[in-house]
DNA sequence: AAACCGGGGTC
DNA sequence: GACCCAGGTTT
């Protein structure tokens, strides 16, 4: 690895910044609220993704107490569509946490944010520096790639050691007069010209002192282990309806989804397709007033690639003579909705996307 | 340390 | 299909 000139190379981004930098609306507030939720919606998603989001939800809880006071399926439907929804269960928590033990003031440390559910030491470093000017760095997935390829730090961002090893050489880098822009700076860099796949190395003002650029190494750092392979789930859905209402049930912890909405589900995860009996031997068992003549066959399977497993989903529409009975629902947990209650319900992309396609 | 948690864009 | 992304929590 190369000794840093770290002066030179915070002027460096610094003055490529204020060439470069896009407008964000959340680089035009101090409000630490409106920088975490930011923050959070940023982790592991893109700009293009995240910004109409960002817009919707300050606008539908524009303070903290707003997102305290709101029920969490509202929260939920307002993320709908960004994955990784635990985000948002934290998130959430964490309002209700700040209004109501720290009469609604956000700890204004590293330290202290980094005691708050969902976040972690990224977003701790960033709103501490955005939001209160703490020099502290930030570690993204840009910072590994810039630092990386920049001073050839060869350590794999996934281990221990080398998330260490980038911080100790982020922290060292950092520009004491300007924490707050040389961080958003790195990161924009790392985000436009420093690029994972075809970096703008031609015009890039490191060039010169750039160790990968030097020794034909850019598309080689950062060094990060490959994920594991992904397993495949065979998702079976019963689709109950009695006229225009349909049951669904909050899907339950321990599974991806968490706190979202969906169909009946079998428990036979394991097998790519069903005989036509074994559903109706399970819906005889649930003792639902089932038209077994009308019960429609999937028709298409949806597929959905998570970043750990592999979903391929059929759904089952299954017409009632009348509602499910009490009892079933308090078995199953499903509970009757209307096209209308549905729209507001939050829900995993694949379910919106089958209710699309069959016109709800 | 490893497993788990979404979805969309790009090549 | 493989890789990437403004990560964090749980086990």
């Amino acid at each position: 690895m190369v000794t840093p000139d770290s002066d030179a190379f915070a002027n460096t981004l610094l003055n490529w910044y204020n060439r470069h930098q896009r407008t964000l609306p959340w680089r035009e507030t101090k409000d630490p609220y409106a920088i975490w939720l930011s923050e959070v919606i940023l982790q592991q998603t893109r700009v293009s993704q995240g910004l109409p989001y960002y817009l919707d939800f300050i606008a539908t809880y524009p303070t903290v107490q707003d997102l305290a006071h709101a029920p969490i399926d509202d929260v939920l439907r307002h993320w709908q569509g960004l994955g990784y929804y635990s985000r948002a269960r934290n998130m959430h928590q964490t309002a209700k946490y700040i209004t109501h033990e720290c009469h609604g003031i956000f700890p204004n440390t590293y330290k202290g944010l980094l005691q708050l559910k969902g976040i972690g030491p990224y977003t701790a470093a960033a709103i501490a520096s955005f939001a209160f000017k703490e020099k502290v760095a930030v570690v993204d997935g840009n910072v590994y790639r810039v630092l990386a390829r920049v001073f050839g730090l060869a350590e794999d961002t996934a281990s221990g050691a080398g998330k260490k090893a980038f911080q100790l050489l982020a922290d060292s880098l950092i520009s004491a007069e300007h924490p707050d822009t040389y961080n958003q700076a790195i990161m924009e860099f790392g985000a436009i010209q420093c690029t994972p796949l075809m970096p703008d190395c031609l015009f890039c003002p490191l060039q010169q002192v750039c160790y990968a650029f030097q020794h034909g190494l850019v598309q080689v750092l950062p060094h990060k282990t490959k994920a594991k392979a992904s397993r495949l789930r065979h998702f079976h859905y019963l689709v109950f309806r009695h006229e225009n209402t349909f049951f669904l049930k909050r899907r339950a912890e321990n599974d991806i989804w968490q706190g979202l909405y969906d169909f009946y589900l079998l428990p036979n995860e394991e097998e790519p397709t069903l005989n036509l009996e074994v559903i109706k031997q399970h819906i005889a068992q649930l003792n639902a007033p089932v038209e077994y003549a009308f019960i429609q066959e999937p028709v298409k399977t949806y597929k959905r690639i998570l970043s750990h497993q592999k979903i391929l989903a059929k759904f089952y529409l299954i017409p009632l003579e009348s509602r499910l009975r009490e009892e079933v629902l308090l078995n199953t947990g499903l509970a009757a909705y209307s096209k209308a209650e549905i729209e507001q319900l939050p829900k995993a992309v694949l379910i919106s996307d089958y209710l699309h396609d069959i016109k709800i």
